[in-house]
DNA sequence: CGCATCACTGCAAACGATTACACTGAAGTG
DNA sequence: CACTTCAGTGTAATCGTTTGCAGTGATGCG
């Protein structure tokens, strides 16, 4: 592999001169310029990122650490992240936290190796005393889906509580009342936020809410068909679901569908998140939208202003969620 | 940011020790274990990344570029990747090649730059020339879904055409003459060999197949839907339509539905990708499995191996469709 | 002509690690 | 006791860049 030598002996000029026409400084004069740009073309030289990265004291990259790549919902984080890093000529390094606080741990660890300016991270398991501790570490940390006071200005999260309630209010606006949730059973904020939002709304429509109507269950369309199963199976009369994600939801379809009860006519379905399966379920799901797209352009912005030890306060730090009306629920007439 | 001299100084030893204690060398002392251990406590000290890549001369990344990451086949595949890698502690640099040439080759050059060892490489739509110009330059340049002859031992590829040709069989098997194919309208080997493994297959079965019962679209759900809106207008009398992939076969379910045919009962219907969305449309989708997991996985191994100059030949290269029966395709006694 | 200015250029010291080599003192051996 | 052996250590060179500083020779100006 070339190296900046070889390509200041072929062009005949010094190192220095080849850096600096490498990075465009001002100071290179013409000739040199053409002498070692046909040098680096003739020997096939590329810069050492590695070397260059040590006297800079900063890499290109920027890192993200997700619960799971293969989930779209995450794809479009990334993707966004990309988007914005991209604009600064930077690219992204992946962690995966497979959902668990040892290799969220692990992943952060590694990440802030690697790049120690900006990180993305999208943590769940972790507790927030240590998030706070890499935090403290690391000048470009943000959380991103998360809100821990203590370090308020480096979060970018969703409102939860308000989404579940939105849902839960949507329900009962089309004459629900017996409304059941279907929850994570992860001990997450998220689930504890959205499963207040949804008591609270039927508290403030004077509903009763029994502990029985809310189930828990893994998040995905497994856990989603189990958990109505287990609704189905207490003969509650219920007459909507609220499920803590699309994909459970799309699992309470199938339940449903096995069970010959129809949708939305019998039961009446909204999911959370309004991901990429929410457009391709049948009846097609009526569903919270999730900004994670803007969210994550947010906090990548946020992370590279951090990194550069410039203040910025976003605009906004806590992004609301809106109703996605689809066909999954309909009004209820049944008492 | 603490150094290996401040670490140094702090356990009252030399720079040589602590390098040593932290690569777990054998010639560690106990005392000096200790000492330095404390001190990188004490210190928060983490090596730089930047500086060990240069003296080994080797970085713990391995490349990795995708079309589109937001797409769960990606997702999929990264996913894979990663799961290899971290058997090597390595982790991943992810590029986005947007489906265009110029994206992808900046992206590449990006990767390369950073990961000179191993880089799993999607790329539709680089030339082969290009691609073979950078394999000869990276080791570990392995290309995932696409098969170019002259670096044949660096391709991890799929029989596009016999997943096309089974699908295709599969639909004549069920008694259908008049097959449909909504095909992609990139200009990349897959479309091309799927349609001829679809034409080969009317062939093999002395089925006649018009040049209009083909029509091209976009890769997602409207080019699926807008290409079978093309297809009822042309009054052609199909019983059954194959789409390049599983998104257009969920457009394609939406026009249909729109327009009140029923599938399979009217119209049968096989994807093509097993994607994420395969299992959650309406009715459930016939598919061809594209073993990506699998193949992602191979591929890193492959990108690993070669990375090392070590001569390894994968079992398998091109590796085989299978067929998925769900609910969109029945048997056709219309003729 | 003498001198300041100027556009370039090269030398050499960083950046933060690894590691070959030389060295130390203690233990083992005859 | 004199010697080898050996575990453990430190010195210093190295990796491939960037960049402050000190030139250099050409040009402009009075």
């Amino acid at each position: 592999m070339a190296t900046i030598k070889d390509v200041a002996r072929e062009a005949g000029v010094s190192t220095a001169t080849v850096s600096r026409v490498i990075n465009k400084s001002p100071k290179a004069g013409k000739a040199s310029i053409e002498a070692v740009q046909s040098a680096m073309k003739k020997l096939g030289y590329r810069p050492n990122v590695n070397a260059r990265a040590l006297v800079n004291k900063s890499s290109d990259t920027i890192g993200v650490l997700v619960s799971d790549i293969s989930d779209p919902f995450f794809g479009t984080l990334i993707k966004a992240v990309d988007q914005v890093a991209r604009e600064d000529n930077k690219h992204l390094l992946i962690g995966n936290g497979y959902h668990n606080a040892d290799s969220e741990r692990e992943a952060i660890e590694l990440l802030i190796n690697s790049c120690r300016e900006s990180l993305i991270v999208h943590a769940k398991a972790l507790s927030s005393e240590e998030l706070i501790e890499f935090a403290k570490e690391v000048p470009g940390f943000v959380l991103i889906n998360r809100y821990i006071p203590e370090i308020a200005e480096r979060c970018i999260a969703f409102d939860n509580f308000k989404g579940a309630y939105m849902a839960t209010e949507f329900l009962i606006n089309h004459g629900h009342k017996h409304i059941a949730y279907i929850n994570s059973n992860h001990n997450i904020d998220d689930a504890s936020e959205r499963k207040a939002g949804y008591l609270k709304a039927l508290q403030d429509h004077n509903l009763a809410c029994p502990e029985h109507y809310t189930v828990e269950a893994e998040i995905n369309d497994e856990g989603g068909k189990s958990g109505m199963i287990e609704l189905l199976s207490k003969s509650i009369p219920i007459t909507a679901v609220l499920t803590y994600n699309d994909f459970m939801a799309a699992g309470v379809l199938a339940a449903l569908e096995e069970n010959n009860i129809a949708v939305p006519a019998q039961i009446s379905l909204v999911g959370f998140d309004n991901g990429l399966i929410s457009r391709y379920v049948h009846p097609k799901l009526t569903t919270i939208n999730y900004p994670i797209e803007i969210m994550a352009k947010q906090a990548t912005r946020l992370s590279l202003k951090l990194a550069q030890k410039e203040k910025y306060t976003p605009e906004t730090s806590i992004f609301s969620p809106t109703l996605v009306k689809r066909l999954s629920v309909s009004q209820n007439y049944a008492d």
